[in-house]
DNA sequence: TAATGTCTGTGACGGAATTCACAAACTTCG
DNA sequence: CGAAGTTTGTGAATTCCGTCACAGACATTA
């Protein structure tokens, strides 16, 4: 009943980054733009862009372009973030706090509507503006914030036991931070970020310098 | 003269993730592991792993496995984490800060050299072991330094700039928080980190929740 | 030593993602 | 209106990755 069955993740990824683009565009007053503009300002080939939008429908017009705020505003709706979306942050290191602190969030229609720790030097604490909450009451506070996304900002040892505890209280899907492998039932989405993972293989490149 | 000439660049990814897991199995005074005890315990096919390696040489040896130390020290001299690299950062806000307070860094020999932002109110502090420097010294400094490799956390429409100064400076890789497309020379090496985008990847997957 | 069992390294296969290339749709201009 | 010029959407071709499956290497046991 829904769009198309199999849309890769390639495509889900650069959709968000036509996306910022096209905030770009807007702000500059951009009306229309095709394909091929696409590909000199952002290097992604034009037919990859014009195939990933295949996905969901027509959205162009032939000999014209495609409308900066349409596309925009069907994009957004495709990755549902349309309209306001909570969600909880747990570790509230410094990592965790950055992402509290960061405005982004907002304009990307995410809410932080709770942050955890284990620390009970920081639960109390104001961060922002909300107050760090005691790990322990995580079911309970999803009860009423109802987040379905969290993301992890925990040590690797303690990863494991807070995303266990994150999909008890009703999370679908995590942005894990942690450097660990989560083991998740099938049906929780899970997507990893790691910088040292990146610095090792921006490392591996200083090598193959001069050939080609 | 060098390896093999084509590596993928998921398979180097997941050689940094081998190289975490091998630390940790080392921790636990475990010798010798086979292909299938990674599979059991990262959820890595074992083939995978087999063939991840096999672009490098021969690790292993039939009927046995793969020794501990041994494997651990061959990646990490693949990635050429096996000594110190001198990083710098630019941009000391939150995500900055947090990068420079981050312990593990230093475990996986990365050491961050210099940090640059272009407020002048944060030039000067001390900001963990060093000082904050202003972004104009850039060349002067990394000509000290030598760091090759920059993670660039400045916000969006400084990004570009920062980028094209780090390169002239003498950076060949970066690490790129910023929410844009950078523009570089093809013997750059750019690797993007946006939870923004993550987060909207995620987001999308929120949707085909019951069928799959 | 021979027989059994384990595990690696890799060629072959299959599937997924990207790029190509073109017909069809639309615009513009004379 | 007709011709020339754009640009889309998409089947087909290509490239890239992951998985399979098995020959060969090594260990173990008797």
């Amino acid at each position: 009943m829904n769009s198309s069955p199999k849309v890769p993740i390639p495509t889900l990824e650069r959709l968000a980054t036509y996306l910022r683009y096209l905030f770009d565009l807007e702000a500059m007053q951009v009306e229309t733009i095709s394909s091929t503009d696409v590909e000199k300002q952002t290097g992604i080939n034009a037919a990859q862009f014009r195939k990933d939008l295949s996905y969901f429908g027509e959205f162009g017009k032939p000999g014209v372009g495609y409308n900066v705020v349409e596309l925009q505003t069907r994009i957004a709706r495709i990755l549902k973030i349309d309209q306001m979306q909570p969600i909880i942050v747990i570790g509230a290191g410094n990592l965790g706090s950055a992402l509290i602190g960061y405005p982004g969030l907002r304009e990307h229609k995410f809410h932080i509507a709770a942050a955890f720790d284990s620390d009970p030097a920081k639960v109390g604490k104001p961060q922002g503006d909300l107050v760090i909450q005691d790990e322990t009451r995580l079911r309970q506070i999803n009860a009423e914030v109802g987040a379905r996304i969290a993301i992890i900002c925990v040590p690797a040892a303690a990863a494991q036991n807070v995303a266990d505890a994150s999909i008890l209280a009703g999370v679908r899907v995590i942005l894990n931070f942690a450097p660990i492998i989560l083991r998740v039932p099938e049906r929780i989405v899970v997507r990893n970020v790691s910088f040292l993972q990146e610095l090792a293989v921006l490392s591996y490149h200083l090598s193959s310098d001069s050939s080609k």
